[in-house]
DNA sequence: TACTATAATGGTCAAAGATAGTCAACACTT
DNA sequence: AAGTGTTGACTATCTTTGACCATTATAGTA
C-alpha cells in the first residue's frame, strides 16, 4: 500500500477512536512513518479537505499542532454543496443574503448568527474603490470561511 | 501545554478572583514557572495588550511591580464606542481577532458568533490582489457592520 | 543634608529553538 | 504521457532564553 494511504488510514483510525477531533504533531507522525514531514501535508491536502468531510486547524512554533475535525456526513455533504454550488468563487450581495436567509429559516443559523453573516456580506460593507468582480470574489471567500466555521462548531447538519 | 499559555491562564485566573486589577512581581512569577523573567514580558506583550482589553503599569527598582488592569466590561451599549475607538477606518487581521476574542471572553459574543466573525476578518479570507490598506479598510467596514448588528439585536432582546 | 554605591527590580532585543507550510523537482503508476 | 506520490530546501510563525540596559530604593559616607 502507498504510504499516503497508510497515513490516511492511520488518521482515520485515530478519529474513530478519539471521536470527532484529534490533534497531532506533524514531525512526530512523519518520524513514525519515516517520511518527510511535508508528506503529512500532502495527505491532509488530498484526503482531509472539506470536500472529504474534514476541517483542519494548525499552529506553528513551539507547542505547534495540527488538529483535524471530522464533520457529520450530512453536514459535510451539505457544506460541499453550499460552498461549491451556492457560493462558488463569486457571489452577489443579494444571493448571499438569500442563502443566509434560507439557512436561518432551516434553523441552521440562529437569528443572531444570520444577522452577523448578513452584515458581513451586505453591499454597504463593500463601498470602496474595488472592481465589482473582486467584491463578489471577496464576498464569496468571506461567506465560505464563515460557513466552514459554522460547520466546524455545530453538531447539527447544515440542513437541506 | 505551552508555558506561555500556562502563564496566561494563571494570570487570567488571578484576575477572575481578584477582580479587575492584580499586581505581581516579574521575578517571582518567573521563578514560580521556572523560566526566564523575560518570558513574563513575552506573555504580557502577546496576550495582555490593549487590543486584548488589558492595560499594564510597571515600575522598576526596589519594590518594583507589574500591575495588570482589565479594562471595563464591554456591554452592547459600549460597542458603538468600540467601533470608532478600536476599529476605526482600518484594522489589521490580528487586531480584529484580538478584539473579537476579548468580546467573547466578556460574553458579549457567544463562541459561535465570535467564530463566525473571526472567519470574516481573517487574513486568508482576503487573499486577493488588493492593496493591504484597502483590505484593512474593508475589514474595518465589515467588522463594524457585524458589531453594529450585534448591538442592535442586543438592544431589542435586552431592552438596552 | 547631599552624594554615591549597591542592591533590587523591570525592559529590550536579538538569537536560538520548535514547529508547521509551500513549492518545485523527482519518482512511481497507470 | 499523464496522474499521483515523495522528498527536501526554503520559508513563516511562535516560543524561550540570555545578555545587556534602565530605573528606583536604600544604605553608607562626606
Amino acid at each position: 500500500m502507498r504510504l499516503s494511504d497508510t497515513i490516511e488510514q492511520f488518521i482515520k483510525t485515530m478519529l474513530t477512536h478519539d471521536e470527532n477531533e484529534i490533534e497531532l504533531k506533524r514531525n512526530e507522525l512523519a518520524e513514525y512513518f519515516n517520511c518527510a514531514p511535508s508528506q503529512i501535508n500532502y495527505v491532509l491536502a488530498t484526503r482531509f479537505t472539506p470536500d472529504h468531510g474534514y476541517l483542519i486547524q494548525s499552529r506553528r512554533g513551539g507547542g505547534g499542532y495540527i488538529r483535524i475535525f471530522r464533520m457529520h456526513q450530512d453536514t459535510s455533504e451539505q457544506l460541499v454543496y453550499l460552498l461549491e454550488e451556492r457560493v462558488g468563487d463569486q457571489i452577489s450581495a443579494l444571493k448571499a443574503d438569500h442563502l443566509i436567509t434560507q439557512l436561518k429559516e432551516r434553523e441552521v443559523l440562529s437569528p443572531m448568527e444570520a444577522g452577523v453573516m448578513k452584515a458581513a456580506v451586505e453591499e454597504s460593507s463593500y463601498t470602496l474603490p474595488i472592481h465589482a468582480a473582486v467584491k463578489d470574489a471577496l464576498r464569496a471567500k468571506i461567506l465560505k470561511a464563515m460557513l466552514l466555521q459554522i460547520a466546524r462548531k455545530s453538531e447539527t447538519s447544515l440542513g437541506g
